[in-house]
DNA sequence: TTTTTATTTTAGCCTTATCTAAAAAGAACA
DNA sequence: TGTTCTTTTTAGATAAGGCTAAAATAAAAA
């Protein structure tokens, strides 16, 4: 059994989520940027890791995560989420608050804590960010999720995740009125500039520009 | 402000417990003994928390806590019981099970998040074990707790803590029936050996040993 | 194809926290 | 008061995970 530390931990998390965007391999210095560790920390582990099995790694031609540090990255990947619905339920935490303590939480160990809270949360299947949670086994059931600019006109969805996920979009979001679970639809689509004007839950209408439609994403 | 890590958080909580017991002073190999760490490890360790003002430590003579110190593992220790008490009540935990769980989810750097849980757990008082759970400022409400076989015959009492917390001994007592906040009455005190007979909850006796009674802790 | 630039890796250093082996200090005893 | 035994500390090693500076490699430009 590989056994991970924490910080090994993060890194394949990382990892997991710059290659899931599409791309089947990252590079140092994205991981560098991402994660705000030097490319030469961000080296050594990748050669760490490489003997661990749990990524591909060739000296100089970036990383692929393998199908064992897939499995590992959903799992610390899945306790976060798990917390993250915790903290936002449970505990009244605004959802732009909960990832720095996520972070802490998703690295205790113990398979029956996260069962258990799994069990008491009701089984959800999406965090407050509207991101899938993995099943025990790393099996992730998503939805296909399209960017809201993308949306044709008079088209209708709901809300489902963003892109980007800082606190400061998060705040933006609450505060204009658009959140994780909202139906919109779209009343107007401007030619010029890509902004749109949508009608949030039948009775609240909010102007936004292509770039924060962009970062928004919504299931149809 | 006084920043520890992780190992000094717990070296700092086990000091604490070591000398609560009565004893203001507590040593090396105690220490050791208790952290299953070797005493040259520990040795070292005492010298930094001597440096960050948390314990007066002189060399060859053992270790007070001062009250900076104080506070610290109180704060530790506190997120330690709230964490117990959530496992055990929310997540369907047995009693001799939180411990490990507990030791690491009490490093979790969040007042909000410890703030947060108080409230949603009811602001308890107790932790699942009877010890007292300290409130934001450190302050522990405690009630003078006196072993089990030192009550004398007829005397009533209720059940609100054990000194071996080990998940053997915690095991035996919720198979014989004592459990932490059952009312007992001493009903026979046998004179050669020191063993007892109580009723526990008016309803069933137990029999058990000296050294069994004298792990017990009561209230009067 | 050569040169320049950008990326990545290596080498060497630092800190934290552990260990073992050896030395030092204190306690117990003759 | 020495001598022996126990406890504690120091010295030096190791492993993890970070850093900076310099070297190596790949990619881009001339």
């Amino acid at each position: 059994m590989i056994k991970l530390t924490y910080a090994e931990e993060n890194y394949l998390k990382a990892i997991y989520e710059l290659t899931e965007a599409g791309k089947r391999s990252t590079s140092t210095n994205d991981i560098s940027t991402w994660m705000k560790i030097k490319p030469a920390s961000v080296s050594d582990m990748l050669r760490k890791l490489g003997e661990k099995t749990v990524i591909d790694y060739r000296k100089y031609y970036g990383v692929h995560i393998t199908e064992e540090g897939k499995k590992l990255a959903l799992r610390t990947i899945r306790k976060h989420r798990l917390w993250e619905v915790f903290l936002v339920e449970k505990l009244r935490f605004s959802w732009d608050e909960v990832a720095e303590v996520a972070d802490e939480l998703e690295h205790v160990q113990s398979p029956t804590l996260i069962q258990r809270l799994d069990e008491y949360l009701g089984f959800p299947k999406f965090d407050p960010h509207g991101d899938p949670i993995p099943d025990e086994f790393g099996d992730v059931r998503s939805r296909p999720r399209v960017p809201l600019n993308e949306i044709e006109l008079d088209g209708t969805g709901q809300i489902v995740a963003v892109k980007d996920s800082s606190a400061a979009f998060l705040r933006y979001l609450d505060k204009v009125g658009a959140y994780i679970g909202a139906r919109i639809k779209v009343l107007e689509k401007v030619e010029f500039d890509g902004s749109i004007e949508i009608l949030v839950d039948n009775k609240k209408t909010i102007f936004m520009s292509k770039d924060v439609a962009g970062n928004i994403l919504v299931i149809q």
